[in-house]
DNA sequence: AACTATTTATAAGA
DNA sequence: TTCTTATAAATAGTT
């Protein structure tokens, strides 16, 4: 694939191992991004490294195709928005998966249970669905707060060496919901 | 990359979208293998087609991965807490252990980089630990304020049928960082 | 991180 | 589909 043809085995020399690694890992990222939009195609790959660390791509998301896959799912439902079938029972269906797709996606460890694995049978189709919604947009004001502070933060941080304080995690908070 | 050139967009006749989807996925596939084996990578791969099939690839298998990934991933140091180690080298490794798994359940899009992606080299070990910490403090307080907003949500809920509101999750987060 | 000499992947055609 | 082939893309080794 280059300068000379190679074997596919295992590459022993450390150096040229860590650097095959990271430009076929690109090349397959890549591969896969092509993909997705030539074909209008979901794809999620994980690839742990030699090192130990994982890296993800997905589009649109890992959760989305790792929930589908693990409840067999090639089923057709893939949008993002709760559908409004006339079916009372599909709805109810749709906004039980799409919780479980940010359920997973905030959560920390599997064998922990949070608030949001506590059962929840007795709720109602019109409370579940704002349910969801109302995670989702948690979830949302959660990654636009934090990249906020990581703007403050770093310019703070080119002033002076060193400031990082855990408070700016607070006081971020504290203005959390204003953008709603 | 054969013939012609062809522009990365969604290809519209569903006759060569077919086609074109079959070879690469092959080819997607291939590369994974390869860089797998070169490598010693683990990998899984998951593709929804525009059929809605799922197709998937696995080294050593795709369900390895996927535990891997919902658990927090990486090798050993599933602990919770930093060790303090004599080793300088060890611990600021496992902080950055650390860091990655909190990242990765905090993150919306595996292919969206976030401010946490951002390359933290410069970052003394203290340092980093401060911002693992900052992060899980950020975390640990989302799911604290979150069940006491489901508290209220069920009581209230118990009262009247239907007073659940989006806003809950506004007001709920202007007191967030009082406990910190 | 760049640069190329080669090998691969693949788009179009059969 | 499967095979062929001209060309584009990926990448191994080098700097």
């Amino acid at each position: 694939m280059g300068r000379r043809k190679i074997e596919i085995k295992k590459i022993e020399k450390k150096s040229s191992l860590q650097v095959t690694f990271s430009k076929r890992r690109t090349g397959l990222f890549r591969k896969a991004s092509e993909l997705s939009v030539l074909c209008g195609a979901e794809i999620a790959i994980l690839v742990q490294s030699p090192a130990n660390k994982i890296y993800s791509y997905g589009h649109p998301s890992v959760e989305t195709l790792l929930h589908r896959y693990q409840t067999g799912g090639g089923g057709g439902a893939s949008s993002s928005i709760i559908p409004y079938s006339e079916d009372g029972r599909s709805k109810y269906d749709e906004a039980v998966k799409k919780l479980e797709i940010v359920k997973r996606s905030m959560k920390q460890e599997s064998n922990t249970r949070f608030w949001w694995d506590e059962p929840m049978d007795g709720m109602e189709l019109y409370e579940l669905e704002e349910y969801v919604e109302a995670m989702e947009a948690l979830k949302d004001n959660v990654s636009r707060r934090v990249e906020e502070i990581e703007k403050q933060k770093s310019n703070a941080a080119s002033a002076s060496t060193s400031d990082l304080d855990p408070s700016w995690v607070s006081l971020g908070l504290l203005e959390f919901g204003s953008g709603m």
